[in-house]
DNA sequence: AAGAAGTAAATGCCGTGGCATGTATGAGTA
DNA sequence: TACTCATACATGCCACGGCATTTACTTCTT
């Protein structure tokens, strides 16, 4: 027999969305509309992130957090590790697994930090570079072949400035830090 | 001291690549976008997914995850475990776990299954659907107190609107569900 | 009917992150 | 200096998901 599939509360609100019908009573129940919203970005980023890891992995053997983390750290040389677990909303404890792996695969290094013994500065090394350039063609590639097949482009920058202006307003407020 | 946070927006055209770039006046690189898009959402995700587990967690002892399962199930009843993966874009095997879980608190059942024995139909206990009752108002709550205060209601009405119409695409084409 | 093939899901191993704890170092104070 | 407190990180244990494998059942083919 058939099987509903992810019918669920969400999306029903319908591509109309401004208007707004909602057939039987309340046009825009806010409460639904933030409980749809949730639910459509957590299967949105879902997809993509396994979509987009998949082929990462097929590609080059990397997953998508790895990407992020070789990105992260090219685009922020001598970084440390709190930077990182700060950026992604991880712990710190997290933060340092995910550079001993960079270490134990060589793409990179930690380097004393002359102004704090505590803290390592990080940096990649050449192969780590070299990795993640290739990686960054295969995730624009994937990623626009994903989206942009499936919204326009007006779409997507309407969508990412309010997810950005949510964004640094999550970030500034600290909220869903992880504690260790 | 002091380092940047995850400023990776549009800025990561930074040394070795810098190339043929647009220009500095032409923001909209299609692929700087796309990744910039990915990346928002990405980050949006993982924040309101921890604060609102968090608050969860602080009040009825679950996280995000065990919510929305609990959710799908209530809306869902005699659904099979096949049915939450797919809703959850997770593996049967992750989906098995999840309902062994939650009959291990007595917050689900396996009911045989008449027409297919090799299944079982899944229903909430009168506990668990207490439980999710009471989960959903604080879900509700914290995440208006959350988005709402960051972004207007016409911006999630039309973010909303976007990410539906994404996540259907990505739905009806399959895009990034687990092999297991 | 009998065998082959497909399907649903349970199970085991592994990688990863959360959280708690431990350890070294730095900063503040008397 | 000595003492206290905060910080930065590393490490251990646990929970959870991915993937591979296994088991039970169903469906298809002949």
């Amino acid at each position: 027999m058939s099987r509903l599939y992810a019918v669920a509360s969400t999306s029903a609100t319908g591509p109309g969305g401004a208007g707004g019908d909602t057939g039987p009573a309340a046009p825009t129940d806010p409460a639904s509309d933030l409980a749809s919203f949730f639910d459509d970005l957590v299967r949105c980023e879902t997809r993509l992130y396994n979509a987009v890891g998949d082929k990462l992995r097929a590609e080059h053997g990397i997953v998508t957090s790895q990407y992020e983390g070789l990105r992260f750290v090219r685009d922020h040389p001598e970084c440390r590790v709190a930077d990182i677990a700060t950026a992604f909303a991880i712990g710190i404890g997290a933060a340092s697994k995910i550079i001993d792996r960079f270490e134990a695969n060589g793409w990179a290094a930690r380097l004393p930090n002359p102004a704090d013994r505590r803290s390592s500065l990080i940096s990649l090394t050449a192969d780590g570079a070299t990795l993640v350039a290739e990686a960054e063609q295969t995730f624009h590639g994937h990623l626009a072949e994903l989206i942009t097949t499936a919204i326009g482009a007006e779409q997507v920058s309407a969508v990412g400035a309010a997810l950005a202006t949510l964004r640094q307003a999550l970030e500034d407020a600290r909220v869903g830090v992880p504690v260790g």
